[in-house]
DNA sequence: CGAAATTTGTCCGTATGTATG
DNA sequence: ACATACATACGGACAAATTTC
């Protein structure tokens, strides 16, 4: 206890207390305490491994309540950046627990930010289509509506070895949102949603083993042949419109797919 | 409203009205209303890409808080099953949302209950092992540890054609929960749960391209060579205690592993 | 177009249960 | 037996989004 700073609450606005200054002013209070909470475990204010504080000493310390809290910690558990025992405490968990390769496909829209904050799509290009045959199938929308097709390869931020190639269909009428991007630091549909001020709401995502052909392996520094993971995400605003869709292909020497279930109680 | 059956509660056991009896008296009563729930959606009383009725009709029908249907609701909305907007309503979701292929999967503990009820794992060899080399990699454990190694083909419970390929590797102390059983309607480690009393709290898995060969191909009506899905798990007890590792090999002709990713908001 | 009603979302306070040490 | 800390449950209040009038 006793680090918090203690400055009395405005009064109207709500804002945890510590020092914290919410990056999106407009999002809900346990959300500013569960980024505040994983911003104090990555920098290493709590430890991984340790126990964090117990529930009502985070609420008195973050002004807020300890329903807030356990909303925060919560979302954190679904994470898997935390677990609680009864009795015990909330651990702080280790973010990775497999061996090898990193997993690098998203379980949550929250996650998909992340990952992409990580990375950058170099676009390599781009041209207006027509959903024809295969193509309106997979989108699921009739024949001759327009997209706009992106293609390149997505690199770690520090531009190490590529570990994917992506192809994205932007509807034509939000297509203009990523119009002067040659290189994305952000999720596409980041940049979709600020265009429109529209919010995605559901991302479908289905993962399949492909064999990689000699094209795309090459791009992704590997061999014709190779086994590879292709995720499809297709990207739904409100009423369920398809905004965006979008496939991406990882080498599966680099990359493996690993969730963790939990007992819901 | 007017459809709850109006027996007054009976005092000190917390138990939901409109006719509801637990099927496990000790399970929480969000989780009670949540089984309510799904069980009437199921039956069809409330219609898919219907409305539900509002949260505080639901509480006051079935006796219980406002804040106890909400979580109850919350389960479901984590499984997709509803789906819910301010201002409108929380709508009943269709199960299936994708073309072709079934997805088979689990992406939550509760999930996997449900898929090994809808099918049949026929055990066809079982022998006792000591871990050594990459199995003890694989199992996270010294080497010479024992297990109760398991194989043979998972079917759909209508006996159609088979879908996985299955190995299971038991912690010998808890080899016992299947000793008797050749045919295993449910999620082997559930038989572990009834044989120890532990519940299994976190379950580890990871999925990865792989290409069949001969042997297994032949035995899930493959040909060599044929791509598929590998599905590794490991089953942790309380205090992260391995009690089960297990693998499953997916036929990538029949099987789409599918997610939907929601906006936490 | 605007006001009102409806419905979910957030937040708080409190009380009690339950597993752990 | 006892204290601790998370889990469940209730109640109330207001905010925000949507639909209806």
């Amino acid at each position: 206890m006793s680090n918090a700073i203690s400055e009395e609450m405005t009064g109207s606005t709500q804002e945890i207390k510590n020092g914290w200054k919410p990056e999106i002013a407009t999002a809900p209070l346990y959300m500013q305490v569960a980024h505040h909470l994983e911003a104090r475990i990555s920098n290493g204010d709590f430890a991984v491994g340790s126990l964090l504080p117990t529930e009502n000493e985070l609420a008195e310390a973050l002004g807020v309540s300890r329903q807030t809290v356990r909303q925060a910690i919560g979302l954190l558990r679904n994470k898997g950046r935390l677990s609680a025992r009864k009795g015990v405490g909330t651990r702080v968990e280790a973010i990775e627990a497999t061996s090898g390769s990193t997993r690098f496909i998203a379980h949550s829209r929250s996650e998909l930010f992340e990952i992409a904050a990580e990375t950058e799509f170099v676009i390599g290009f781009r041209e207006m289509v027509s959903a024809q045959g295969k193509l309106a199938v997979d989108l699921g929308c009739r024949p001759g509506r327009k997209f706009l097709h992106i293609t390149g390869v997505r690199y770690p931020a520090n531009r190490g070895k590529a570990f994917s190639w992506n192809e994205v269909y932007i509807d034509s009428r939000v297509a203009a949102a990523v119009k002067d991007i040659t290189v994305a630091r952000r999720a596409i549909f980041h940049y979709i949603e600020e265009f429109t001020g529209e919010k995605i709401h559901e991302i479908q995502q289905d993962v399949r083993p492909i064999a990689m052909d000699e094209d795309i392996a090459e791009k992704v520094g590997g061999k014709g042949g190779d086994l590879a993971l292709i995720v499809n995400r297709r990207y739904y605003g409100s009423g369920r419109r398809l905004l965006e869709y979008a496939f991406q292909i990882l080498p599966a020497d680099r990359f493996t797919y690993t969730t963790t279930l939990r007992a819901e109680t």
